[in-house]
DNA sequence: TCGCCAACTGCCACTCAGTGGCACTATGAC
DNA sequence: GTCATAGTGCCACTGAGTGGCAGTTGGCGA
C-alpha cells in the first residue's frame, strides 16, 4: 500500500514540475541562450536557490523528461527476469518497457519539445550525449548485479551498450522531426525500426541501400 | 612548395601550443575546476581575451589533442579513393591513417593525459561526446560529397557511423588506462581489436564470453 | 494540541567562465 | 617607408552557479 506523498514531497513535485514546463515553454519560444535563470525563476515562481535544489543545471531543466524516459528502461531493466539473452535483445525490451511508463499527460509533447531544443543547442545535447553515456555505465551495473553479467568490460559488451543507446538517440531523433502530434507508439515503432536496422548496419556501403529505412 | 609560415602565423600556432600544455599540466595537476581561466592564461603568458580568440571555451583547450586526432581521420577520409566498401571498413582505415599523421614529439603523451582528464571531469566528456557526434555529421558530408554515400539519413548509415565513433572511443579509453609509456601503436592495435569486437557484440550475453576482448 | 526539530525557501554576496568594445602594437604588402 | 590589417591586452560587464544564513513550513511525538 503505497502511502498517500506527504505536503512537503508533493511541493516538491510541483516546483520540478513548474521549473520543467516553464523552461520547455521559454526556451522553446525564445532559446536556451536567451532566457536567464532570473527569468525562469520568475515565471516559475521559485527563486533561483530553489531551482538550484532542484536541479544541477540550467540544462538540466531542460533535459529533465529526456532523462525520466532513460531512467525508466533502468527500472524495466532491473526489473526483467534474469537469464541468458543478447544484451542488445535486453536492452531494446527495457525501453520499449520503459517507454511504457510514460504516460502522464502531454509526456510526447514535452519530449519533443526536448529534443527541438537538444538539436538547437549544443549544451543541452552534449549534456544528453553525456548522460545517455553514464546511463550505459548504469546498465552495465544493473546487469552485472542482477543478469550475471561476467565481463562488463570487454568490448563487445561495452560496444553492445553503445550501440543500444545509439540506435534509441538515432530513433528518437527522427521521430521528433516527425510533423504532426507528437505520438508515444509511433517512438515505439521508430526504435523497433532503428533495432532493426543494426545487423545490416556493420556492412552497409555508400550506394543506395536495399531499402531506405 | 610549402611557403613558410608567416611571423603571425607561428606566433598564433605557440600561443595556442602554450596554452595548450598549460591546459593539459594545470589541469592534470589541480583538476579542471579548480584551475582559473586566469591562471591558466598566466600560465601561458597571454589575457584572457586571447584565450577566447584561441578557444572556444575552458573545456577546448583541455581537448584539442583529441580534436586534432579526429579531424585527422577526417582529413585522411576526404583523401581516400572513391569505391563501394562498408562505411565502417571505410571508416576504421580512416581513423587509423588520422593516428598514423600523429606524429608530434609527446603526442601520446598529451592525448592520454587528456583521456585522463576527461574521464575525471564530466564537463570536458561532455564535450568530447559531442564533439565525435558532430564528427559522425562531417564524416557523413564527406562521404555524401565524395564517396557516393546515397542516403546519409537511414538508420542503417546513422548506425555505422554511430558504431564507429563508439568502437574508437572505447579503445581510446582502455588505451589511455594502460600503465607504462603511452604508445600510439599500441593505441592503433587497440583500436583494430575494438573493431574486430563489434560483429560480435550484437549476440553477445550476460554470461563469460568466449574469449576476454 | 503543542512544541520541537528538520526540511525547505528566499535573499544576498560572491566567483568565474565567457563576451564585447576599444586603444595599442606588430606584421605584411606595396 | 607608409599604411592597412591582424592580433593583443585591458576593462567592464553578464549570467550560470555556489555557499551561507535567517525565516518559514510541515511532520511527528508527547
Amino acid at each position: 500500500m503505497t502511502a498517500r506523498p506527504s505536503l512537503r514531497e508533493r511541493r516538491k513535485r510541483r516546483t520540478r514540475e513548474a521549473l520543467i514546463d516553464s523552461a520547455l515553454d521559454l526556451f522553446g519560444r525564445r532559446g536556451f541562450d536567451h532566457v536567464t535563470l532570473d527569468e525562469l525563476c520568475e515565471a516559475a515562481e521559485v527563486s533561483k536557490r530553489t531551482f538550484f535544489r532542484t536541479f544541477t543545471s540550467k540544462e538540466h531543466a531542460a533535459m529533465a523528461t529526456y532523462q525520466d524516459m532513460w531512467a525508466a528502461a533502468l527500472e524495466a531493466l532491473e526489473a526483467a527476469p534474469p537469464g541468458r539473452r543478447p544484451l542488445v535483445d535486453l536492452m531494446r525490451d527495457s525501453l520499449l518497457a520503459g517507454l511504457d511508463k510514460m504516460d502522464s499527460d502531454g509526456w510526447a509533447e514535452r519530449l519533443r519539445r526536448t529534443v527541438h531544443l537538444s538539436v538547437a543547442t549544443p549544451a543541452i545535447e552534449a549534456h544528453c550525449l553525456y548522460f545517455c553515456h553514464r546511463t550505459t555505465e548504469a546498465a552495465l551495473s544493473i546487469m552485472r548485479d542482477r543478469h550475471e553479467l561476467a565481463a562488463p568490460k570487454d568490448f563487445r559488451v561495452l560496444l553492445a551498450m553503445d550501440i543500444v543507446v545509439a540506435a534509441h538517440q538515432r530513433s528518437i531523433a527522427r521521430w521528433a522531426a516527425r510533423t504532426g502530434e507528437a505520438d508515444r507508439a509511433l517512438l515505439a515503432a521508430d526504435t523497433l525500426a532503428a533495432f532493426g536496422a543494426i545487423p545490416d548496419s556493420l556492412t552497409v556501403t555508400g550506394g543506395a541501400p536495399a531499402q531506405e529505412h
